[in-house]
DNA sequence: CGGGTTTTTGATCTCCTTCAATCCTAGTGG
DNA sequence: CCACTAGGATTGAAGGAGATCAAAAACCCG
């Protein structure tokens, strides 16, 4: 098994403020993990046996409601960590995460995690900014749910990934792994029927351009006012 | 200024696996502060100068939106961390702190956080778990909020009140501290007036009893069955 | 006792869900 | 290479949960 190339990972924020030669050990304990699409790196109630840092592909992290409801927790785009279960006290996953593209993870045993962290500090600060800045995303999505319609909602929702797995093409920017109506109505709490609505609606009037599990915003500006838009906002 | 009695603070959260001498050396760069009834910790947007944990009392902490719309993220209770901005990597405070009691908290400069990690690494190993429970607890509102109606939030809200803040009394369990209908409608994503309705229902049926900013709990195991129901459930 | 906050309750309205088909499109296997 | 098929997308119609609009009532504090 050959050793990760440094290079690849030396800027991700997980290993900010560390020495190459810090890195070195860290990655030496490290596996590398092909997840071909539509596998699982892990799924919710499993012993969280390891932590994993995406290399490359899309993760979907999402969680099964009792009831049997699904909801989309985020979307994983390479160099983020995921599956820190362990680092924030929990036993098991708390979501499933699936490869929505073929993806290849950084694979820690969790039980590495400790050690780690009294060798190299900066690995528990630099945690800490991560499930803070996670803290604040979800607390932003708490508060569109309390106060935005789903028009706003959705329309933000594309803007996010767009911003965050977004490639541009021609006619705009694409987001760049398969996306269903589905799984963006899993996003806001909607319906896949709205979404669908909503999404026509926007096709004809050249805001967006779809396809089968397929988006490209060909005018993000116009989303960003349709997003900032309230509810009592009538069209000039 | 007399220094903090460390017998009250010993067992908290944040200083699990602290030495005496360790919490001797942090609390002595703490300050006690008293917060009267609707004073506030901190402000929204305020530089983040320091970090506290409550001691005694209660604190609301809300963030406003954009368009002037106020949501309560959550209630602090004794012995609780609050405004860690620093820690996770943000230069000002994301909500508003306002006592809803009178109330004493501790109070770190957020400028010796740092040097604290740094001699006491079990700070942000703690912090890291409470940062990760608030995360886990704020993705379960989004799911309810996707996947719930109304009636069940509210109900599942009161319980959580009641569970962190309780206190028993002749007729049932009381919720601490002064709590309006606009704070639960901004707790569960809806209004005060839909929250009036289902309070009231609940107290004609027995299940609550309430006054103004008062809340007692009388038949939590019927509010837990109310809060299971799912939709489409018909009473037996 | 007065005034402001909090709560209740009614009536109406609407955004979104739910129900129900139908239509596409990309694989797949012959 | 093409028909077949299954998951995904679209679209219509109807219904309902909860928001909004509007007042009145209750309560607390000074």
């Amino acid at each position: 098994m050959a050793t990760i190339d440094t290079s690849l990972v030396a800027k991700l924020p997980l290993f900010a403020g560390c020495s190459a030669d810090e890195l070195d050990a860290i990655l030496k304990e490290a596996r590398s993990i092909r997840v071909p699409k539509n596998g699982n790196v892990f799924e919710q109630g499993e012993d969280a046996h390891s932590f994993f840092v995406l290399l490359h592909g899309h993760v979907r992290a999402s969680k099964l409601t009792p009831a049997g409801e699904q909801v989309v927790v985020r979307y994983v785009a390479p160099g983020e960590t995921l599956g820190v279960a362990m680092a924030i006290g929990l036993p098991s996953y708390p979501a499933t995460a699936t490869a929505v593209d073929d993806s290849v993870v950084l694979a820690w045993p969790t039980a590495a995690w400790p050690r780690l962290v009294e060798r190299h500090p900066a690995l528990a600060t630099n945690t800490l900014r991560t499930v803070g800045a996670r803290l604040q995303e979800t607390h932003s999505r708490v508060i569109e749910m309390s106060t935005q319609q789903v028009e706003q909602r959705v329309a933000r929702a594309l803007l996010r990934l767009a911003k965050q797995s977004g490639r541009p093409v021609e006619t705009g920017v694409e987001i760049d792994f398969p996306i269903s109506r589905q799984d963006i109505a899993q996003m806001t709490g909607t319906t896949l029927h709205t979404v669908s609505r909503l999404l026509s609606g926007w096709e004809s009037r050249g805001l967006i351009e779809g396809g089968r599990r397929r988006i490209v915003l060909r005018a993000p500006d116009q989303l960003v006012a349709l997003a900032e838009q309230t509810p009592d906002d009538t069209a000039s």
